[in-house]
DNA sequence: CTGAAAGCGCTAACAC
DNA sequence: GTGTTAGCGCTTTCAG
């Protein structure tokens, strides 16, 4: 299992006294080897644990089978989730990992990470990292000279680029249509930072829902939080203090769900009858929180699935020499998970 | 800063009016160069935005820079912070990582993930994998015939093997003594599936310190929860019942943490007159659970980092031809975080 | 200081 | 069916 030392296709067919051409034939299962020949070529190779060597083959090949993968934030559970998916369809589908972490999520340098990836020949690219302020500005001139296939994760959408991201924006309306179908009326917004996409696709759902149903969705009803638990149960008192008469509110994440039921309760303010709350991400804790938590739920593993398939696709009409039709973004519905913190008793 | 096509060394020489060696030289900073040609031949290096392959530079040199880093669970808190500290350490190291992500933490046919790891030529391999059941047997036979060095996170102290992990058993101990000194006498554990070795250790600790305490630790005293939220909650009832007279409880983790307080909670005992409560992990949203959970943190970023250290120090000694001497397993200390979940307000 | 030759481990393209 | 030649992009070795 294993082995020592790397044994090479020469020793290999040295040992089984043929050419290396035959041992690689065999390796590569192609038919035009004798049966008797492959037999003991394969003996050899079993006995030898010999290992053919991606590096060489990659070289020669121009073909890696390794996909770049750029992420920020893997201390958070998003990110973490998404590559879970990413790495486990990337296995399926025989292709290795070469990871590389932003040190922040606004990163603006970003040639040493192309320049790594690149010098080890990767295939393709997936940028798994989300679109905060301009940090995506980089893309300006470059989206048609690609020097590989890319994937973009939770950003804008952007003609010509294959980006596929979670629809934030129908996740923010669907909060806020199940507040307001459970009775209540003033519904305010715990929005997260709005330098992030996601946060203001969020809170454009919200406008939307309370829009659609002739509320009014003024600046008063929301303030802005940082997407941490610290800040969410900051942001929830400023908000009892500018909005008073709020009955409900839609959390941007379930972190900051999470301070806000605290700081509710502090207040003596009873969730749900006096405040209905739903948060954003669907996180496996939000149903032991105190009252159990309604969410929107995203799959980020099928986000991270989703953009591997949608590269190996590129990568094919790449080496075919085709190019793909990029026709917009690819986007993924979340989904209510309804709990008590929503469920009005009245 | 997105180059099209990759340029060879051929290509530089040629432009330049100089033989592949003399690049070669240029690029790796050799000091046997001529200033004039130096200057030309970065000029042209810059112009075609000339990127050296490190496939083909670590076929010749037999050096990869990159390791190999084998996790599972990722969509789990730990092991992804965990990898944060590995894929920021390997960075300012100078190398790069290259991913494989376990189906399921007790996977046992683990040769694939060798062999794709060993083809690509990685430097050194980082076990990130908890040792659970005997997932590791495969170890049995292999230590001394590893093929690249490696390092080993989260298991159990092995001879000869370079191991990396926070110390649960004091991390135990840390816990259980709080709450004794918090003057809790009569002391429960939720713990992990003793299948797991930190359970295990943490168990370990629990009944270190009761038994230092003069206290018994009862077989009635324990119960095994499977780490998930859902689990917790049904454990902490069992425990309710199987010891009635408890009045604090060391909890094996801060999911389960959280849905024993909910339990809690239901049952109208309040934490923490009624009911001590402490976790384990140090999870950020602890602060904002009802009440605030005290918890022992562990540092897995630290983890992971001191991990590529150790691995960077192995392959370093292997290249040199010497064997590092490994003195034991690098223990981590975890640290109380002490917060209203364990403060007795008698 | 610079270059020519050889080769890392493998496979494409051709011969036989 | 099988072997030979050449070469992926780079660096080592040695000659000049």
């Amino acid at each position: 299992m294993l082995q020592y030392k790397r044994s090479t296709i020469k020793e290999v067919a040295q040992v089984a006294g043929v050419s290396t051409m035959t041992v690689s034939r065999v390796i590569n299962g192609r038919p035009d080897v004798a049966p008797q020949t492959r037999q003991r070529v394969r003996q050899v190779i079993q006995q030898l644990g010999y290992q053919p060597s991606a590096l060489a083959r990659s070289l020669i090949q121009q073909r890696s089978y390794t996909l770049g993968v750029v992420v920020a934030g893997l201390k958070y559970l998003g990110p973490s989730r998404t590559l879970n998916g990413i790495a486990a369809k990337a296995e399926t589908m025989g292709y290795s990992l070469l990871l590389k972490e932003l040190p922040h999520f606004d990163t603006r340098d970003i040639t040493p990470i192309f320049q790594s990836l690149l010098a080890r020949h990767v295939d393709g690219i997936i940028w798994a990292v989300p679109q905060i302020g301009d940090n995506h500005a980089w893309l300006q001139g470059h989206c048609t000279e690609q020097p590989v296939p890319m994937v973009f994760l939770t950003m804008e959408s952007w003609p010509e680029l294959p980006v596929v991201a979670v629809d934030n924006y129908l996740g923010g309306r669907l909060a806020t249509r199940h507040l307001l179908e459970q009775g209540y009326r003033r519904i305010g917004h715990l929005a997260g930072p709005q330098e992030w996409w996601e946060a203001r696709q969020r809170l454009a759902g919200w406008q939307a829902a309370l829009q659609e149903a002739g509320l009014p969705a003024l600046d008063t009803q929301w303030v802005e939080g940082n997407w941490s638990s610290s800040s969410g149960a900051q942001a929830i008192l400023q908000l009892f203090s500018q909005y008073p008469e709020m009955e409900a509110v839609f959390v941007a994440n379930d972190q900051m769900a999470l301070s806000a039921l605290q700081a509710a309760h502090r207040r003596g303010r009873q969730v749900p009858q006096d405040l209905g709350v739903i948060g954003f991400d669907g996180m496996p804790e939000a149903a032991y929180f105190w009252p159990p938590l309604t969410t929107v739920a995203q799959d980020q593993q099928a986000l991270g699935s989703l953009a591997v398939q949608q590269l190996v696709d590129l990568i094919e009409a790449h080496q075919a020499g085709q190019s793909l039709d990029i026709t917009g973004p690819v986007l993924l519905e979340p989904g209510l998970v309804i709990r008590e913190s929503t469920r009005r008793l009245s």
